[in-house]
DNA sequence: CGTGCGCTTGACTTTTTTCAATAAAGGTGG
DNA sequence: CCACCTTTATTGAAAAAAGTCAAGCGCACG
C-alpha cells in the first residue's frame, strides 16, 4: 500500500479532504525498524513523530537499575511522538519496535503547519492527545491504587473485551513485556497468575492463551472489592 | 477584575484578539467554592470545563478503600477538565477545592465551536495538552520507577526551582496533600522526613518550609544513584 | 544439537502500609 | 478568652506486598 492510502487510514486524519492526504504523504517517508530496534531514545530531539503502518512499537521508561515501564504498546494506524512535537521538543521516554514494524515520519514543522491550517486536523489532534491523557489517568490510578493482582485482572478484562467479549483470550506480547506494562517484574506476574489459576479465577494456557472462569471474580479484583487470598 | 480580564490573563488564551476574549466572557460564567467542596466527581458528565480564577484546586483518585491519589494541583490561570470536553464526556477524577476558589466554567459546546473556528487557540490548546501528557509521563515514571525517597527529593527540587531557586522552600500543601501526591500515606512521608533530615539533606523547619542543606545528595536521590541508609 | 531466552519457583530482603497511640496547632462556640 | 474538638503530624511495632537473588526447566532458533 502506498503512503497516501496509510494516511488515510490513521484515525488521526480522518475526516481531512484528500488532497490533504496527498499533502501529508508529501512530507512523510517510510521508516522500518526491526525486533528489538530503537525507534528513539528518551530525551533525544523531537524532529518528528511517527505514526504505525504494521508491526508494534513499545514507548517505556527506563530506571538507572535497568528497570524498565511500559507507557503504551502501539500498532497500526496510532501515532506516537505526536505530544513532543508540541510540548519540550525532547520524546520524554524511548520508544523501539516488538516486532518488525514500518511506520512513517512526518516531520515537525510541516505538520505543525498543516495543524495550523486545517481545524478538523486540529481536532482530531486534540481528541487524540486528550484520549490519552485519560489513559494515563487509569494508569496511574493503577499504580498508585492498585496492588498488582488487581491490575492484572484489569488488563485480562480490557483484554477480553479488546478481543471480543470472549472469555478466551491472548496476552499479546511476551510476559516480561506484560510484566513492564503492569508496572512490575516478571516473577511477581508468574506468581499472581499461579495464584488465580489456584483460586480458579482462570487458566493459564500455552502461547499466552489464558481462559477466563471466573468473571465475576476478576471484575471485584480489578475494582479492588477482593482480594488474593 | 471582569471575567474578560480573567480571561486575556490565561495562557490558554493567549494570543488571541480581544474580541475573541470577549466572545469567551460572554460564554464563561463564575462559580466559587469553599474549602473542601467538589467542583466535580468522578464519572459527572463533562458539560465544560473550568480555569482557576484564585484559590487552588486539587485533581485525584480515589481507590475503594479511600486511598487517594492526586494527580494535579492547579491555581491561577490554569484550566482543568478540558479534556474531558474532547473525550470521553466524562471527568476522569475528581476535583476539590483546597481552599476558597473561584473559577470561570466554560460551556463544552460554545467552546469546541470557538476551538474549530480559532486555530492559534486551538494550537495554545494542543500545546496545554502535550505539556500535561509530560508531566505525566513523568507522575507514572516517578510512582513505577522510583521509591519514596526519591519521589520526594524529585519533589522539593521541584519546589525549590519553581521558587526560584533558593534553598529554602515552602511545600505549599498540607504534609497529607503532599503525601498523597507523592503517592504515598502521610506516615511513610514523616518518616522519610525524618531520615532526610538524619542525613543532613534538608533541616524541616515549622510551617511547612524546607530548607535544603545538601542538594547534589538530593539530586542523587532523585535520580536514583543513591538510596537513603 | 546446544545455547539462550522465556518462564517458573523457592528463599530471603526490603519497602511500604497498617494499626495504634500520642501530641501539637488552630478554629469555633460558649 | 478559654475549653473543646478537629485537623495535622509524628513515632513504634507488626504485617503485607513486592522485589532480589538464585536455580532450574523446556522449547525455539540458529
Amino acid at each position: 500500500m502506498d503512503l497516501t492510502s496509510q494516511i488515510a487510514a490513521a484515525p488521526l486524519f480522518a475526516g481531512l479532504p484528500k488532497s490533504q492526504h496527498e499533502a501529508l504523504a508529501g512530507i512523510a517517508t517510510e521508516k522500518a525498524f526491526s525486533k528489538g530496534q530503537a525507534v528513539f531514545m528518551d530525551g533525544a530531539e523531537a524532529t518528528g513523530f511517527y505514526i504505525v503502518i504494521s508491526g508494534r512499537v513499545k514507548i517505556f521508561k527506563l530506571s538507572l537499575e535497568g528497570k524498565e515501564q511500559i507507557l503504551h504498546v502501539f500498532g497500526p494506524g496510532e501515532p506516537f511522538g505526536e505530544a513532543a512535537v508540541f510540548a519540550g521538543h525532547r520524546f520524554p521516554a524511548h520508544a523501539e519496535a516488538l516486532e518488525p514494524t514500518k511506520t512513517m515520519f512526518l516531520p515537525r514543522q510541516a505538520f505543525v503547519d498543516l495543524v495550523t491550517k486545517h481545524p478538523s486536523l486540529a481536532l482530531n489532534l486534540i481528541a487524540d492527545l486528550s484520549r490519552r491523557l485519560r489513559r494515563f489517568t487509569n494508569l496511574v490510578e493503577d499504580l498508585s491504587l492498585k496492588e498488582v493482582p488487581g491490575r492484572l485482572a484489569a488488563h485480562l478484562l480490557y483484554l477480553s473485551e479488546r478481543q471480543g467479549e470472549s472469555d478466551d483470550l491472548t496476552l499479546e506480547i511476551p510476559k516480561v513485556q506484560l510484566a513492564s506494562l503492569l508496572g512490575t517484574i516478571p516473577e511477581t506476574l508468574s506468581r499472581i497468575l499461579a495464584r488465580m489459576t489456584r483460586e480458579g479465577l482462570i487458566e493459564s494456557r500455552e502461547n499466552r492463551q489464558v481462559h477466563i472462569l471466573d468473571r465475576e471474580s476478576l471484575e471485584e479484583l480489578a475494582t479492588g472489592e477482593r482480594r488474593l487470598t
